[in-house]
DNA sequence: AATTTGCTAGGACAATCGTCCTAATAAGTG
DNA sequence: CACTTATTAGGACGATTGTCCTAGCAAATT
Protein backbone atom coordinates (compact mmCIF):
# COMPACT_ATOMS: atom_id res chain seq x y z
CA UNK A 1 0.00 0.00 0.00
CA UNK A 2 1.68 2.78 -1.17
CA UNK A 3 1.13 5.99 0.19
CA UNK A 4 -0.51 8.78 -2.63
CA UNK A 5 2.25 11.58 -3.01
CA UNK A 6 -0.03 13.76 -4.51
CA UNK A 7 -1.63 14.94 -2.10
CA UNK A 8 2.02 15.83 -0.38
CA UNK A 9 2.75 17.20 -3.98
CA UNK A 10 0.34 19.80 -4.25
CA UNK A 11 1.45 20.59 -0.46
CA UNK A 12 4.70 20.89 -1.77
CA UNK A 13 4.12 23.27 -5.07
CA UNK A 14 1.15 25.58 -3.31
CA UNK A 15 3.55 26.34 -0.52
CA UNK A 16 6.54 27.38 -2.85
CA UNK A 17 4.23 29.13 -5.01
CA UNK A 18 2.24 30.85 -2.45
CA UNK A 19 5.63 32.09 -0.89
CA UNK A 20 6.51 33.33 -4.43
CA UNK A 21 3.21 35.00 -5.93
CA UNK A 22 0.83 35.07 -3.08
CA UNK A 23 -1.66 33.32 -1.66
CA UNK A 24 -4.68 35.22 -3.47
CA UNK A 25 -2.90 35.39 -6.22
CA UNK A 26 -2.08 31.41 -6.96
CA UNK A 27 -4.62 29.56 -8.80
CA UNK A 28 -5.89 26.19 -8.76
CA UNK A 29 -4.64 26.03 -12.41
CA UNK A 30 -1.10 27.52 -11.10
CA UNK A 31 -0.79 24.43 -8.98
CA UNK A 32 -2.18 22.61 -11.32
CA UNK A 33 -0.24 23.05 -14.74
CA UNK A 34 3.35 22.73 -12.43
CA UNK A 35 2.37 19.40 -11.14
CA UNK A 36 0.76 18.44 -14.53
CA UNK A 37 -2.51 17.36 -13.11
CA UNK A 38 -6.26 18.03 -13.41
CA UNK A 39 -7.56 20.71 -11.79
CA UNK A 40 -11.04 18.94 -10.92
CA UNK A 41 -8.60 16.40 -8.81
CA UNK A 42 -7.88 18.83 -5.92
CA UNK A 43 -11.35 17.97 -5.07
CA UNK A 44 -10.42 14.81 -3.91
CA UNK A 45 -7.74 15.90 -1.78
CA UNK A 46 -8.81 18.97 -0.09
CA UNK A 47 -12.06 20.19 0.11
CA UNK A 48 -11.31 24.21 -0.22
CA UNK A 49 -8.26 26.60 -1.51
CA UNK A 50 -8.20 27.71 2.11
CA UNK A 51 -7.29 23.52 3.21
CA UNK A 52 -4.83 23.99 0.80
CA UNK A 53 -3.88 26.92 2.98
CA UNK A 54 -4.18 25.43 6.29
CA UNK A 55 -1.90 21.76 5.19
CA UNK A 56 0.47 24.09 3.89
CA UNK A 57 1.01 26.35 7.28
CA UNK A 58 0.82 23.43 8.86
CA UNK A 59 3.66 21.88 6.94
CA UNK A 60 5.67 25.31 7.25
CA UNK A 61 5.21 24.47 11.18
CA UNK A 62 6.55 21.23 11.15
CA UNK A 63 9.53 22.21 9.05
CA UNK A 64 10.27 24.80 11.21
CA UNK A 65 10.15 22.82 13.97
CA UNK A 66 12.56 20.74 12.65
CA UNK A 67 14.82 22.94 11.48
CA UNK A 68 15.04 24.52 15.64
CA UNK A 69 15.60 21.19 16.66
CA UNK A 70 18.55 20.74 14.12
CA UNK A 71 20.07 23.77 15.08
CA UNK A 72 19.87 23.16 18.74
CA UNK A 73 22.18 19.60 17.42
CA UNK A 74 24.32 21.86 15.19
CA UNK A 75 25.00 24.92 17.46
CA UNK A 76 26.18 24.22 21.35
CA UNK A 77 25.81 27.50 22.90
CA UNK A 78 22.81 29.71 23.04
CA UNK A 79 24.42 32.66 20.93
CA UNK A 80 25.77 30.14 18.58
CA UNK A 81 21.91 28.85 17.79
CA UNK A 82 20.66 32.46 17.89
CA UNK A 83 23.31 33.48 15.10
CA UNK A 84 21.70 30.16 12.92
CA UNK A 85 18.88 32.56 13.32
CA UNK A 86 20.28 35.89 12.03
CA UNK A 87 22.58 33.99 9.14
CA UNK A 88 19.30 32.82 7.51
CA UNK A 89 18.83 35.94 5.86
CA UNK A 90 22.28 35.08 4.09
CA UNK A 91 21.41 30.92 3.94
CA UNK A 92 17.83 32.41 1.64
CA UNK A 93 19.60 35.25 -0.17
CA UNK A 94 18.74 34.03 -3.33
CA UNK A 95 14.64 33.73 -2.59
CA UNK A 96 14.77 36.44 0.06
CA UNK A 97 15.86 38.60 -2.71
CA UNK A 98 12.63 37.82 -4.59
CA UNK A 99 10.05 36.78 -2.46
CA UNK A 100 11.00 38.46 0.94
CA UNK A 101 10.35 36.46 4.32
CA UNK A 102 8.03 33.49 4.08
CA UNK A 103 6.48 34.20 7.46
CA UNK A 104 6.33 37.97 7.27
CA UNK A 105 4.97 37.91 4.02
CA UNK A 106 2.47 35.07 4.12
CA UNK A 107 0.77 36.97 7.81
CA UNK A 108 0.61 40.33 5.89
CA UNK A 109 -1.12 38.98 3.17
CA UNK A 110 -3.38 37.08 5.51
CA UNK A 111 -4.33 39.93 7.28
CA UNK A 112 -5.60 41.89 4.90
CA UNK A 113 -7.61 39.45 3.32
CA UNK A 114 -9.13 39.01 6.72
CA UNK A 115 -8.56 35.72 6.22
CA UNK A 116 -9.71 33.02 8.79
CA UNK A 117 -5.80 31.08 8.66
CA UNK A 118 -4.47 34.28 9.87
CA UNK A 119 -3.63 32.71 13.82
CA UNK A 120 -2.20 30.00 11.89
CA UNK A 121 0.22 32.00 9.98
CA UNK A 122 1.06 33.70 12.82
CA UNK A 123 1.98 30.65 15.07
CA UNK A 124 4.88 30.57 12.69
CA UNK A 125 6.29 34.02 14.37
CA UNK A 126 4.87 32.67 18.01
CA UNK A 127 7.68 29.54 17.10
CA UNK A 128 10.55 31.48 16.24
CA UNK A 129 9.88 34.12 19.10
CA UNK A 130 9.18 31.36 21.66
CA UNK A 131 12.88 29.32 20.95
CA UNK A 132 14.52 32.92 20.47
CA UNK A 133 13.26 33.83 23.80
CA UNK A 134 14.34 30.55 25.11
CA UNK A 135 18.22 30.97 23.83
CA UNK A 136 17.94 34.06 25.56
CA UNK A 137 16.99 32.92 28.65
CA UNK A 138 19.88 30.10 28.64
CA UNK A 139 21.69 32.83 27.92
CA UNK A 140 20.81 34.45 31.28
CA UNK A 141 18.68 37.04 30.08
CA UNK A 142 15.69 36.11 32.14
CA UNK A 143 13.93 38.94 32.95
CA UNK A 144 13.63 41.01 29.21
CA UNK A 145 14.25 37.53 26.67
CA UNK A 146 10.71 37.80 25.28
CA UNK A 147 11.57 41.82 24.40
CA UNK A 148 15.52 40.63 22.88
CA UNK A 149 13.37 38.27 21.33
CA UNK A 150 11.06 40.38 20.08
CA UNK A 151 14.13 42.60 18.92
CA UNK A 152 15.84 39.89 16.85
CA UNK A 153 13.06 38.92 15.53
CA UNK A 154 11.76 42.75 14.27
CA UNK A 155 15.24 42.93 13.01
CA UNK A 156 15.37 40.41 10.69
CA UNK A 157 11.49 41.12 9.50
CA UNK A 158 13.11 44.54 8.72
CA UNK A 159 16.24 43.80 6.88
CA UNK A 160 14.04 41.13 4.55
CA UNK A 161 11.65 43.73 3.77
CA UNK A 162 14.23 45.84 2.55
CA UNK A 163 16.58 43.94 1.33
CA UNK A 164 13.69 42.84 -1.19
CA UNK A 165 12.81 46.28 -1.73
CA UNK A 166 16.16 47.06 -2.62
CA UNK A 167 17.28 43.65 -3.97
CA UNK A 168 20.77 44.87 -1.66
CA UNK A 169 22.61 41.93 -0.55
CA UNK A 170 25.33 43.97 0.51
CA UNK A 171 23.03 45.33 3.02
CA UNK A 172 21.54 42.11 4.48
CA UNK A 173 25.18 40.86 4.58
CA UNK A 174 26.40 43.70 6.48
CA UNK A 175 22.89 43.81 9.06
CA UNK A 176 23.61 40.38 9.55
CA UNK A 177 27.37 40.87 10.59
CA UNK A 178 26.31 44.18 12.43
CA UNK A 179 23.60 41.79 14.45
CA UNK A 180 25.85 38.76 14.91
CA UNK A 181 28.88 41.49 16.85
CA UNK A 182 25.64 42.96 18.56
CA UNK A 183 24.87 39.64 20.27
CA UNK A 184 28.94 38.44 20.56
CA UNK A 185 29.02 41.54 22.66
CA UNK A 186 25.98 41.63 24.38
CA UNK A 187 25.42 40.05 28.27
CA UNK A 188 29.68 40.42 28.43
CA UNK B 1 -15.87 75.27 -14.17
CA UNK B 2 -15.46 73.16 -11.72
CA UNK B 3 -13.19 70.02 -11.59
CA UNK B 4 -14.64 67.00 -11.54
CA UNK B 5 -13.80 65.23 -8.23
CA UNK B 6 -14.40 61.61 -9.18
CA UNK B 7 -11.05 61.37 -10.64
CA UNK B 8 -9.23 62.37 -7.45
CA UNK B 9 -12.27 60.32 -5.34
CA UNK B 10 -11.38 57.03 -7.14
CA UNK B 11 -7.58 57.37 -6.58
CA UNK B 12 -8.36 58.50 -2.89
CA UNK B 13 -10.80 55.41 -2.30
CA UNK B 14 -8.39 53.11 -4.21
CA UNK B 15 -5.49 54.10 -2.10
CA UNK B 16 -7.62 53.27 1.32
CA UNK B 17 -8.87 49.90 -0.36
CA UNK B 18 -5.34 49.24 -1.62
CA UNK B 19 -3.65 49.31 1.96
CA UNK B 20 -6.57 47.72 3.70
CA UNK B 21 -7.25 44.86 1.37
CA UNK B 22 -3.89 44.91 -0.80
CA UNK B 23 -3.78 45.71 -4.88
CA UNK B 24 -4.82 42.24 -6.23
CA UNK B 25 -7.06 41.83 -3.81
CA UNK B 26 -9.58 45.07 -4.46
CA UNK B 27 -11.71 44.73 -7.82
CA UNK B 28 -13.08 47.73 -9.46
CA UNK B 29 -16.78 46.86 -7.89
CA UNK B 30 -14.81 47.13 -4.40
CA UNK B 31 -13.94 50.66 -5.54
CA UNK B 32 -17.49 51.50 -7.32
CA UNK B 33 -19.88 50.26 -4.47
CA UNK B 34 -17.83 52.45 -1.64
CA UNK B 35 -18.46 55.43 -4.15
CA UNK B 36 -21.63 54.82 -5.81
CA UNK B 37 -20.55 54.86 -8.83
CA UNK B 38 -21.16 52.76 -11.53
CA UNK B 39 -18.20 50.16 -12.57
CA UNK B 40 -18.15 51.08 -16.06
CA UNK B 41 -17.53 54.14 -15.68
CA UNK B 42 -14.15 54.06 -14.54
CA UNK B 43 -12.98 53.72 -17.77
CA UNK B 44 -13.15 56.83 -18.72
CA UNK B 45 -11.26 58.08 -16.52
CA UNK B 46 -8.99 55.25 -16.31
CA UNK B 47 -7.41 53.42 -19.01
CA UNK B 48 -6.80 50.05 -16.60
CA UNK B 49 -6.30 48.69 -12.94
CA UNK B 50 -2.70 49.13 -13.14
CA UNK B 51 -2.83 53.39 -14.04
CA UNK B 52 -5.36 53.73 -11.30
CA UNK B 53 -2.19 51.80 -8.91
CA UNK B 54 -0.02 54.25 -11.17
CA UNK B 55 -1.44 57.36 -9.20
CA UNK B 56 -2.47 56.17 -5.95
CA UNK B 57 1.47 55.64 -5.84
CA UNK B 58 1.95 59.03 -7.36
CA UNK B 59 -0.65 60.29 -5.02
CA UNK B 60 1.36 58.77 -2.17
CA UNK B 61 4.98 60.05 -3.07
CA UNK B 62 2.86 63.79 -3.10
CA UNK B 63 1.53 63.11 -0.04
CA UNK B 64 4.86 61.95 1.89
CA UNK B 65 6.90 64.95 0.30
CA UNK B 66 4.32 67.08 1.99
CA UNK B 67 4.75 65.10 4.92
CA UNK B 68 8.54 65.23 5.14
CA UNK B 69 8.75 69.17 4.03
CA UNK B 70 6.25 69.68 6.99
CA UNK B 71 8.24 67.82 9.53
CA UNK B 72 10.80 70.16 8.48
CA UNK B 73 9.11 72.63 9.04
CA UNK B 74 7.81 71.76 12.44
CA UNK B 75 11.22 70.51 13.61
CA UNK B 76 13.75 72.40 14.24
CA UNK B 77 17.01 69.72 14.91
CA UNK B 78 17.72 66.83 13.20
CA UNK B 79 17.17 64.26 15.61
CA UNK B 80 13.86 66.05 15.98
CA UNK B 81 13.23 65.42 12.62
CA UNK B 82 13.99 61.79 12.94
CA UNK B 83 11.95 61.06 15.58
CA UNK B 84 9.49 62.31 13.51
CA UNK B 85 9.77 59.57 11.71
CA UNK B 86 9.85 57.09 14.79
CA UNK B 87 6.49 58.46 15.88
CA UNK B 88 4.79 57.26 12.86
CA UNK B 89 4.10 54.40 14.59
CA UNK B 90 2.40 55.51 17.27
CA UNK B 91 0.81 57.87 15.48
CA UNK B 92 -1.11 55.80 13.29
CA UNK B 93 -0.91 53.03 15.50
CA UNK B 94 -5.26 52.37 14.52
CA UNK B 95 -4.45 51.95 10.95
CA UNK B 96 -0.66 49.62 11.56
CA UNK B 97 -2.34 47.17 13.32
CA UNK B 98 -4.16 45.92 10.73
CA UNK B 99 -2.45 46.70 7.74
CA UNK B 100 0.63 47.23 8.81
CA UNK B 101 3.26 49.33 6.97
CA UNK B 102 1.63 51.22 3.56
CA UNK B 103 4.67 51.12 2.00
CA UNK B 104 6.20 47.83 3.04
CA UNK B 105 3.49 45.93 2.81
CA UNK B 106 2.96 47.22 -1.03
CA UNK B 107 6.16 46.70 -2.26
CA UNK B 108 5.87 43.20 -0.59
CA UNK B 109 2.64 42.70 -2.52
CA UNK B 110 4.17 44.16 -5.93
CA UNK B 111 7.50 41.80 -5.62
CA UNK B 112 5.22 38.80 -5.31
CA UNK B 113 2.92 39.94 -8.28
CA UNK B 114 5.99 41.02 -10.29
CA UNK B 115 4.05 44.47 -11.29
CA UNK B 116 5.83 46.98 -13.66
CA UNK B 117 5.27 49.58 -10.98
CA UNK B 118 7.20 47.56 -8.61
CA UNK B 119 10.08 50.70 -8.98
CA UNK B 120 7.53 53.14 -8.59
CA UNK B 121 6.53 51.43 -5.34
CA UNK B 122 10.00 51.41 -4.21
CA UNK B 123 10.56 55.09 -4.67
CA UNK B 124 8.01 55.84 -1.28
CA UNK B 125 11.22 53.85 -0.16
CA UNK B 126 13.55 55.52 -1.43
CA UNK B 127 12.01 58.87 -0.67
CA UNK B 128 12.36 58.16 2.94
CA UNK B 129 15.68 56.91 2.82
CA UNK B 130 17.06 60.08 0.89
CA UNK B 131 15.27 62.11 3.93
CA UNK B 132 16.57 60.50 6.49
CA UNK B 133 20.12 60.21 5.29
CA UNK B 134 19.90 64.25 4.78
CA UNK B 135 18.99 64.13 8.79
CA UNK B 136 21.75 62.32 9.39
CA UNK B 137 24.64 64.45 7.15
CA UNK B 138 23.17 67.13 9.16
CA UNK B 139 23.63 65.60 11.99
CA UNK B 140 27.25 64.98 11.45
CA UNK B 141 27.19 61.38 10.20
CA UNK B 142 28.35 62.07 7.08
CA UNK B 143 30.19 59.04 6.31
CA UNK B 144 27.80 56.25 7.71
CA UNK B 145 24.73 58.66 7.05
CA UNK B 146 22.91 56.26 4.41
CA UNK B 147 23.63 53.06 6.40
CA UNK B 148 21.88 54.81 9.39
CA UNK B 149 19.00 55.66 7.28
CA UNK B 150 18.50 52.20 6.01
CA UNK B 151 19.19 50.81 9.97
CA UNK B 152 16.00 53.37 10.96
CA UNK B 153 14.15 51.87 8.38
CA UNK B 154 14.34 48.66 8.59
CA UNK B 155 13.65 48.77 12.00
CA UNK B 156 10.14 50.77 11.56
CA UNK B 157 9.69 47.86 8.95
CA UNK B 158 10.48 44.99 11.64
CA UNK B 159 8.40 46.43 14.04
CA UNK B 160 5.59 47.34 12.09
CA UNK B 161 5.52 43.61 10.66
CA UNK B 162 5.46 42.33 14.23
CA UNK B 163 3.06 44.88 15.85
CA UNK B 164 0.92 43.60 13.15
CA UNK B 165 0.89 40.16 13.61
CA UNK B 166 1.09 40.17 17.12
CA UNK B 167 -1.55 43.32 17.71
CA UNK B 168 1.05 44.44 20.49
CA UNK B 169 0.71 47.95 20.85
CA UNK B 170 2.43 48.05 24.18
CA UNK B 171 5.32 46.45 22.15
CA UNK B 172 5.24 49.50 19.51
CA UNK B 173 5.47 52.02 21.90
CA UNK B 174 8.72 50.59 23.56
CA UNK B 175 10.35 50.17 20.42
CA UNK B 176 9.62 53.48 19.70
CA UNK B 177 10.92 54.50 22.96
CA UNK B 178 14.01 52.54 22.52
CA UNK B 179 15.19 54.07 19.14
CA UNK B 180 14.04 57.69 20.52
CA UNK B 181 16.65 57.09 23.54
CA UNK B 182 19.08 55.89 21.22
CA UNK B 183 19.04 58.22 19.09
CA UNK B 184 19.45 61.03 21.58
CA UNK B 185 22.86 59.00 22.92
CA UNK B 186 23.99 58.40 19.52
CA UNK B 187 27.05 60.79 18.51
CA UNK B 188 26.81 62.01 21.81
C1' DA C 1 -32.80 77.46 -28.22
C1' DA C 2 -29.43 74.67 -30.48
C1' DT C 3 -25.18 72.27 -30.28
C1' DT C 4 -21.13 70.54 -28.56
C1' DT C 5 -18.60 68.60 -24.86
C1' DG C 6 -17.93 66.27 -20.30
C1' DC C 7 -19.30 62.71 -17.71
C1' DT C 8 -21.98 58.68 -16.30
C1' DA C 9 -24.91 54.30 -16.01
C1' DG C 10 -25.67 49.89 -17.49
C1' DG C 11 -24.48 46.05 -19.47
C1' DA C 12 -21.92 42.93 -22.84
C1' DC C 13 -17.60 40.53 -23.36
C1' DA C 14 -14.19 36.79 -22.77
C1' DA C 15 -11.42 35.02 -19.30
C1' DT C 16 -10.68 33.11 -14.97
C1' DC C 17 -11.89 32.06 -10.35
C1' DG C 18 -13.12 28.23 -6.71
C1' DT C 19 -16.20 24.58 -6.48
C1' DC C 20 -18.28 20.37 -7.57
C1' DC C 21 -20.09 16.40 -10.29
C1' DT C 22 -19.48 12.25 -13.04
C1' DA C 23 -17.39 8.83 -15.73
C1' DA C 24 -13.23 6.38 -16.39
C1' DT C 25 -9.02 4.37 -14.90
C1' DA C 26 -5.70 2.31 -11.47
C1' DA C 27 -4.81 -0.28 -7.55
C1' DG C 28 -5.76 -3.51 -4.23
C1' DT C 29 -8.44 -7.51 -2.35
C1' DG C 30 -11.28 -11.57 -2.44
C1' DC D 1 -10.58 -13.96 -12.31
C1' DA D 2 -14.32 -10.73 -10.40
C1' DC D 3 -15.10 -7.01 -7.28
C1' DT D 4 -14.38 -3.20 -4.35
C1' DT D 5 -11.89 0.84 -3.40
C1' DA D 6 -8.73 4.68 -4.47
C1' DT D 7 -7.51 8.03 -7.51
C1' DT D 8 -7.87 10.67 -11.59
C1' DA D 9 -9.35 13.51 -15.87
C1' DG D 10 -12.47 16.41 -17.86
C1' DG D 11 -15.74 19.48 -17.86
C1' DA D 12 -19.99 22.02 -16.11
C1' DC D 13 -21.52 25.56 -12.73
C1' DG D 14 -22.30 30.24 -11.21
C1' DA D 15 -19.80 34.06 -9.72
C1' DT D 16 -16.47 37.50 -10.41
C1' DT D 17 -12.64 39.53 -12.73
C1' DG D 18 -10.80 43.59 -15.82
C1' DT D 19 -12.00 45.60 -19.99
C1' DC D 20 -14.69 47.97 -23.22
C1' DC D 21 -18.81 49.74 -25.84
C1' DT D 22 -22.90 52.53 -26.29
C1' DA D 23 -26.75 55.25 -25.15
C1' DG D 24 -28.11 58.97 -22.44
C1' DC D 25 -27.83 62.64 -19.08
C1' DA D 26 -25.65 67.10 -17.53
C1' DA D 27 -23.32 71.16 -18.30
C1' DA D 28 -21.29 74.57 -20.75
C1' DT D 29 -20.96 77.29 -24.97
C1' DT D 30 -22.70 79.35 -28.91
Amino acid sequence: MTKPATREQIIETADRLFYQQGFNHTSFSDIAAQLNISRGNFYYHFQTKDDILQSVIEARLEKTREMLKRWEEEASTPKARIKKYMQILNTNWDKIQYYGCPVGTLCTELAKLNHASLPEANRLFTLFRNWLREQFIQLGCEENADELAMQVLAWSQGVATLANAFADKKFAQQEVRKMCNWLDNYNK
